[in-house]
Order: structure tokens, then sequence, then C-alpha cells
DNA sequence: GATGAATGAGTCTTCATTCAT
DNA sequence: AATGAATGAAGACTCATTCAT
């Protein structure tokens, strides 16, 4: 019997929130199938099952904001080199969300998860606020994207914001391939459609950027 | 229940096989969350659940099969409109495939849950065979999309087949939101994030083509 | 069907694993062919499927769980006999262990099986507590047959103890037929197969004893 | 599609059974668990699935039949052994059974299984065979067994028999543990418990006898 | 608020056996 | 007689979630 504090202010419960979805972050972030065991993040946040449960209604909901944690990071680190000074290209904005991307696999991973996430079991009202949180920050980097590509229509940097996310969840699950489906991959013949996420992401990426500018 | 029938012959089994790829593909169509049993399939295909598998192996193997059949005659459509003459532009191309991938839901989903089928229980074997197939038709059909649009490098046909699966599944996942969250989307908040599947997929893929153009 | 009680104290705990052993012991005790479902268990103990599952990991560990209560008790009853005083003799130690084993059917018969439930799907962890225990009352009841059959080498008790349960399992693996077995033995000329359990139980371990005192 | 012939006349229908029994005795062999399957053996044999049901009504009685070979394979040597001239002693009986069943794992392992064996799924008309068998060469062997070792009562051979098949099995069962047991039993503890097969079947089969001689 | 015991839905897969061919 | 396609029974186990304590 785990005889723990009560946390009785807001804060503590904040606090105790977040022991909680950072647990579940380093969980997630160490198994590439995305299954880690409510269990076993009440074990690592030192809490009992029944008390995730009293902080996230479901499992989705806890999954949600572990995305909403990684993805409010992605958008600080874009937003944050987007207002940097000099000249800005679409291969430097492309750049921009290339490397801020490529390290954040388990954004990735559960960007790629989240349509099943949010169909299976997660409640209108955490959806509801999950889905606000992302329209507001992917409007907000959506501006800075048309202050940096003047090309870029008044209101279509989310529309931009929503095809990169496409063609990063896209690329990245035929890059990322389970160990058997790489084995099989390995064959000669298989060479066009090998992966490299990073330069394939790169390159479409451009490619559509550099389209938008040319309608 | 006892089956008359049995398929001796390479081509009645041939025959049952279809049957019963059929029956999941009926099932599969008009279940989004593609959950559909082996038991269920069975049932519908009017065989015994054990028949099931000795035509595959596994659940995963059926659905490959299936999304198989769907892909080939993606592929055949495809091919048969790159093939017509006239006039070729980046806006016919983009036409092609949007028109053909639109009504092929199942595809689409397919498609989409593909990276977490191979990873679960697919033999090494199967997912060679489905691999090479795919391999095959996509060299096809993107030498194809080369002799159409002369801008793309010998070769780069597949990999805009590749950019194009990425968009498609990505933009759908987006669109083809659970209930829940098509109500949480229906807040005026929310229009920045709305996406119309079969526009965006349109504007995105030809832009992208454009912007392979231009390079 | 919703259990009020919980059992939260140690106390409350090993009740209601006592509880499901039990229930498993009257089935296993019906069933000649040791074959219950935890379906059953579960059921006749007033408890969910997935309760059984928090007691015992596996249906092989509840099975030794029931074979250890069934072995303590025969245990106890030949160390309560050969406490008692007065004279011993082989004859009277075989009396106390065919008396005490002739009634313990279910006993004799998870003995019988002890071999392929071990080998199929009992944790190291588990094993290793069971067969300690076995090793623990083997010592202290050899020791006491030592004391009561001085002829009886330091250390042989638990030997003696193996001997017997070799015969007894093997007997009556060849007393107990299954009735197919049973009226096939009823045919004359087989009447030199035919096994009496007790007596040949009887007459084999009284004379393996003598044979081990005029060694 | 194998091309197999016919076997019309008698002789042939005795050879295909011979080498379905073969094929089966190899792969039992092979297998500790004694859970080679019917496609397994069929396979090995070069026949199709259905036609071992043509042979052995069910997996049992092939079984059986495997354990026949083996057990009339035994009753050769033993006879044999038994019948060669020279002085006759316990110590030179015991010889003979021990070493005659060291090396017979198979048998050995088919008779501790044979009471699940029968008792699940045999024909009484097979069952009735395999015991006809096995008492006629009971019998036969206890004969000689009478006629080496005076001391044992007319018609007491085939208890004798049976004493060692108790002890055989049983204290196979405890020797050949599975692997996790292995482990377990390699604790200082566990010293008592362990089995020396081959010691401890000839101890206590020698002490039987010995015992049955002082009677 | 915290705990953790209890729940029970959910499903694939194997393989001996049958029987149409 | 031989084949091998078709059958279908059979059952353990996981884990998100609830709720008595």
């Amino acid at each position: 019997m785990v005889l723990k504090q009560r946390a009785r202010k807001e804060e503590d419960k904040q606090q105790r929130r977040d022991a909680i979805t950072k647990a579940a972050r380093a969980l997630l972030e160490r198994s590439p199938r995305l299954d880690a065991t409510i269990a076993e993040v009440a074990e690592r946040a030192g809490v009992a099952k029944g008390t995730v449960f009293l902080y996230f209604a479901t499992r989705e909901a806890l999954e949600l904001a572990v995305l909403e944690v990684e993805l409010e990071a992605w958008f600080d680190a874009v937003d944050g080199e987007l207002d940097e000074s000099g000249k800005w290209t679409v291969q430097r904005v492309t750049s921009v969300l290339v490397s801020t991307v490529v390290l954040r696999k388990l954004m990735v991973r559960l960007l790629g998860k989240l349509h099943a996430t949010l169909e299976h079991n997660a409640s209108e009202e955490v959806i509801l606020a999950f889905e606000k949180r992302l329209a507001a920050r992917s409007l907000a980097t959506g501006a800075r994207l048309e202050a940096r590509l003047p090309f870029l229509a008044k209101g279509s940097g989310a529309k931009v914001l929503a095809y990169t996310r496409a063609l990063l969840t896209g690329l990245w699950a035929m890059a990322e391939a389970a160990p058997a489906v790489q084995r099989a991959m390995a064959d000669a013949d298989m060479a066009p459609l090998r992966v490299d996420f990073e330069r394939e992401f790169e390159h479409s990426l451009s490619a559509l950027l550099k389209g938008l500018a040319a309608e």
C-alpha cells in the first residue's frame, strides 16, 4: 500500500497530472507500438491505477494529453524559429519544419495514431478541448508562415500546416516500418518503395510550398 | 453447416479465396473502425471459421488481401486514364489521381491502417509478396506519370505516388473524423481546421506537382 | 454480477484465494479428466474470470495450489500417524502410507498429472515455490520414517517417499482405468493385468520396504 | 497432389500401416511433449492426412500402435536376456530390466502417457486389442521371471512387471523434468528431491524384488 | 482524494476428424 | 483406396475501467 499525499490545492493537482503525463510520455517514447498499459504508467508515476483515472477519464484522454505536450513544444520551437529575422525563403521554412520534426518521434507517432485514438474512446469534451487548442496554435503558427512566405494567402497558413502534417505522418508510416517489413524491403526490387523519411519529407514539403508559391 | 463443395482444383480454390476476400471486403466497408472479426467474415462467406485460416494464415493476411484487391483496381483505373491520349498537364494528372481515389473509401482507410497491420501479425512471406506487388505496380504507374509529366525525372514517378499516398491518407484521417470529432469541429473557431478532403487533396497534390515541375 | 466485497487486507485476500482454490478443488474432484475450465472455477467461486487470474497467474498455478493443499493435508496426516507411539514395523508404516492415500483420489490424480502440468505453463517462480515446499515436507516426513524404520539410512527417508509416489501414481494409473478400459479388462484373459489398487499398492510398498530393510 | 499407389493386397496395407507407425515413432521420439500432429506424421510418411485415418481410427490408436511396437521390442529384449543361462539373482534380473529400459525413452514416455491416452479417445476395440497383447506378453515374460526367481509365486510374474512399470513411469516423470523445473531443482535445498532416474530405478526395483524374496 | 481489488468483454487459432471427389 | 479441403469445438488471458474501502 502506497501512502500518497493528497493533492488538495489546484496547484498540487496540476502537478500530479503532469507527473502522470510525464510518465506516460516516457513509456510511450520507448514503445514504438505505443502500447504502454495504464498499470505501467501508474507504476512509473508512483500512483495507483485508479488515480490515473482521477485525472484522465480514459486511456485516450491521457494519450491526447501527451500529444498535446508534444505539440505545444513543437509549436513553440517552430514559432521561435519563425520569429527569427533574416531572409525567409521556401527553403528556410522547409528546413525549419523538417528540423523541428525530425527528432520528435513520439509526436509523429502519436499524430499518426491520432485518428484512431479520437475515433475510439475520448469524450466529446476532451476532444473539443484538444481540437480547440490545436486550432489556436495552428492559426498562430499559420499566421507566422504567411508572414514569412508572402505568397501564402491570408488564412492559408493553417492549411499548409495541415498538408505538412499529412505528409509528415504519411511518410513516417512508410519509413518507420516494422522489422519484418524492413527485412522485406531489403530486397533489391524494393528500392523504389524504400522511404528515407527526412529526405522525402523535405523534398515533398519544399515542392509543395514551391507549388503554392507558383500558383 | 456442411459445405458440400470442396475446392479441389486450383481454380476452385482461387474462387473460394476470392469469396472470402469479398466477404471481408463487404464487412470492412461497413465498419469505419475496420474491426470485422474472422467469425463474421466466415459467416458471411458461408464457410467455417477454420476455412478462413486455410486460405489466410492470419487476420492481417486477409486484410492485406483485401487492400491488394483495392489497390489493383485503383492502379488499373489510374493506368487506364493515364494511357488515354490528349494533352497532359499537372491539372489533368491531379484530376486523375483525385477522382480515382475519392470513391475508394475502403482503400484509403486500409492504406491508413496499413502501417499498424503490417506491424502486427503478418508473416514475412505475406508482407514480402504484398510489398513486391505494390512495388511493381508503383513502378509501372510511376513510369506512366513520368511520361505524362516530362518534368518528372526518370524514376521519380514512384516517389510521386508515395507523396500522393502520404497526402491521401493524412488528409483523409483529418477529414473523416469520428462523429464526436465532427461535432467538435462544428464549432465556429474550428473552421480553419476543418478539412474538406477532396478539395484539400486536390489542392495540395497539384501544388506538390507544380512544385516538382518548378524545380 | 458485482462482487460487493473487496479483499483489502492480506487476510481477506488469503481467504479469497482459498475460496478459489476450494472451488477448483471441488470441480477437479468431480472431473476424472481434471479438465475444469477457469470459467467454471470462477463461476463456482462466485467471482469473475479475471479475478481468478488476479490470484493465480495461470491455470497451472491454480492446479498446483490445489495439489499443494492436498499434499499438505496428506503430509499432516502421515506425520500425525508417524508421531504416534508404539511399536513400528514395516507393516505399520505401509499401513499408514496406504490408508492415508486411499481416500485422496484427487491428490493421486493430480500427482499423476503433475509432470504434464509443470511442463506446460507454470512460471519458474511458482514451480520453485511448489518444489521447495514439497522438498521441505518430504524431508520432514522422511526423517520421521527414518526414525520409525531404523534400517533406513540417514537421508533416505525422502527417497522412500519418492518411491512411494512412483508406485502410487503408477499403480493408480493402471487401476483407475477409463470405462472403456474397464470393460476391456472385464475379459477373462485380462485377469493377470487387472490391478486392485489398494491391494497392489500395499503389496508392492511393503515389499519395497522389506527389501530396503534387508539390504 | 501426390499420386500414391493403392495398397490392394493385405501385405501392402500392412506395409503402409507400418510406414505410418514408423513416421509417428520418429516424430514422437523427437518431441518430449509427444505432441506431433497428424499432419506432420502424414507428411513424414508421405501420405495424405486422410490416409492416416484409414489405418488408425484416432490419433490415440496411432499412439497405441507406436507404443505397442516399442513394448514388443522391449519384451523381446527382456525375454531374450531372461532366456540366457547362468545363475540368476535378483541383481541380475534387476539389471536386465533396468538396462533394457534405460535407452527406450519413447516407450517410457508413452507408457507414462498411456493412462491419459486410453482415457481420452480410443475405441473399445482398439483398447481391447492392445490390452490383450500386453496381457499375453506380460504373462509370458512374467512366467520367465518366475522361472528365474523361484521365490516368485506362480502367477506373480505379471504383477512384478506391473510394479516395475509403476516405478518406471513414476520415477521417470520425476527425473525427466521440464527445463523450468530443472532450473528450480538446481537450488541447493532441492537435492533430496532430485532424482537420478537410472540409479533410483535400479535401487527401488532391486529392493522391491528383495522384499518379495523375503516374504 | 487515493487506492487497488474486481470486473468481464472480447477473439484468434489449432488440429483431429470427416467426407466429397 | 487415397486425397486434402472443410469443419468447428474449445479456452486462456489481457487490461481499461469501476467502485468499495
